[in-house]
DNA sequence: CTGTTAGCGCCTTCAA
DNA sequence: TTGAAGGCGCTAACAG
């Protein structure tokens, strides 16, 4: 599987004649520039009060002695780490990607280095991480919860440190959270297919413990009784934020017996086992089922049939995330909860029942 | 777009009464224990060396002072950061979004903390980022390069910070590199289309001035000529690595004229626009033209048809790297090149040309 | 087994 | 405008 080039490893530590070139202190800067490290200090950090020569002397001096300017030592002294954690559970999912990728990008920006911590939505992964931000004076939290760990990010508002929730809401903390419009937009896309003329619709959703999985729920439900229909339990399925959840439920509803007429994912990792699962008994979509997705994504536009989205937004909630932590470093303070609007985004997946 | 739930902002600062619980240090635990400070690091760090009572005395009074190490402290005497800084183009490539997962997981079970960087190819933002990470004191790096600050990456190196390169190798520069086999991948795949029968194929490719474009360009070349075939220059087309440059570059191909029986698109971004073209024109894959993309995806193997890959061994590619680098911080020399194999995957959308 | 001492590199009064 | 001094929180000799 892997192959060296050339069959034969080349070792190559670096050569002993080579200094390590060190990086410098502010000692060091001194000692050759000739004065005192409190000098060079503020120099450096540009808080003025030196004369021009003395200060370029010591930027030639900062050269010379290749100085890099500590920032562990600095925020120790200064008791500010410019560290943000981010939690997301996967980078797959397009909220979680944009979010690590907007957030980085943001506050990279702003002067915060970003530590990154995927967690699989496992709660143990969660509190390590936690645990491991504390210790390093993380200034501020972004995170998607596993919603197990809610006393421990708690403690960080209670200290003081900003913690944005994001999509998942951290239940019995007052946490500021970022939310997607789930039950609207999950009632809106029932009305869709309602409206098409659909009366047996299957839908699979993400696990009942979860701020979207309870709330789409609650949206498709409520679409469902507005339009005069009962909601069939044998026609809802809950389940983990996985392919396979799809293609299970898809296979309990159109193995055999009476088949529904569309089918709501409103679990985007479950779309892609529902995808295979209809593809591989060869079913039509949309003569012969329609087709719903949640959570838009690249190539469903380019699928065949491109399909029919709820559009979550992803995209605002990584930027208001962001926006909202950075203004909380800034001293505003926290607002409860935001919600970002879901859009209906029509394509080719959908059709009128036969 | 968004909205407050409520309709109007709550704002719950934290309570007054509640005292911001700071984080307590070893000096309060050793106050609270009435022991010295650095009996506290040792009974806290299991040193060993401390009797009983007192190592449970002064459990008791760091749950009490909520006592909790400071990371930056500790770097800082240590001279050990224990942060690694990951350095990728985008998190939406498989390669790149694995490379980050899998760094991250494994890196943070072997108690670093992974510091992200998400440059969009960009050699300013990555300079940027590399004077951070010197800053920081990082102790490892892994990157995907731009490849236009090599002396800056080259200097971690002279320092005794492992830098592991991958996929793209940094030119002039002694660094550990992990590439895919591009010239195997391309020509095994071109070898592949020529053994269906095509004559006339379209090749699709990244910039000249990257590893991986060159490599499959020359990959491509040689199958062409082993087959006594001659490239012809009209079609082979290099381009930034974006859905843009492929729909372009069918453009030129397939809008009129003679058309080439089979498209190669060895820049995975590119497949994207080459598709929609694809699409747009109602051309059917694979019976009107042959399709054969780079870089496996999930997605490729649900569209209809589903897209026959030359696959890069993304997974294979993050293991390494990380592997490589735990090595290196452990003090395992330098190994120059390592070269992943690549696996042509077949599926739907190629076939002999009508 | 425990305490004392001496910094790691930096910032920030306070004097000069 | 500059320097001296103290300390952020921690570890690691070195004594006792």
């Amino acid at each position: 599987m892997v192959t060296k080039k050339g069959g034969v490893a080349r070792k190559t530590g670096a050569p002993a004649h080579i200094a390590a070139t060190r990086a410098g202190t502010l000692k060091d800067v001194a000692l050759l520039a000739g004065v005192s490290i409190s000098t060079v200090s503020r120099a450096l950090t540009g808080k003025g009060l030196i004369s021009e020569q003395t200060e370029k002397r010591i930027r030639q001096a900062a050269e010379a002695a290749n100085y890099r300017p500590n920032t562990l030592a600095r925020g120790l002294k200064t008791q500010r780490s410019r560290l943000i954690g981010l939690m997301v559970h996967n980078l797959v999912g397009t909220s979680h990607r944009l979010l690590a990728e907007v957030a980085q990008q943001r506050l990279g920006a702003a002067g915060f280095q970003v530590i990154l911590c995927v967690t699989g939505d496992d709660a143990e992964q969660e509190a390590r991480f936690l645990t491991t931000m504390e210790n390093y004076r993380a200034e501020g939290l972004i995170v998607i919860p596993t919603g197990r760990n809610g006393p421990q990010l708690a403690k960080f508002a209670q200290a003081g440190v900003p913690v944005i929730a994001v999509i998942r809401r951290q239940e019995e903390q007052a946490l500021e959270t970022i939310l997607h419009a789930n039950e609207e937009g999950a009632q809106a896309g029932t009305r869709y297919l309602l409206d098409l003329g659909h009366r047996d619709i299957g839908f699979i959703v993400g696990r009942a413990d979860t701020t979207s999985g309870r709330e789409r729920y609650v949206g498709h439900v409520r679409a469902l009784t507005e339009a005069g229909l009962r909601p069939d339990p044998s026609r809802i399925h809950f389940g983990a934020y996985r392919p396979e959840t799809g293609f299970r439920a898809c296979e309990a509803m159109l193995a055999n017996g009476r088949r529904p007429t569309a089918i709501f994912v409103a679990n985007h990792e479950a779309s892609m086992g529902a995808m295979r699962f209809i593809r591989e008994r060869a079913i039509d979509v949309p003569e012969d089922l329609s087709l719903l997705c949640y959570e838009d994504t690249p190539w469903f536009a380019w699928n065949k049939p491109a399909i029919t989205v709820v559009d979550s937004g992803p995209q605002r909630i990584a930027e208001l995330a962001v926006e909202r932590l950075l203004m909380r470093l800034d001293g505003v303070p926290t607002q409860l909860e935001h919600r970002v609007d879901a859009a209906l985004v029509i394509r080719e997946s959908c059709a009128a029942p036969a």
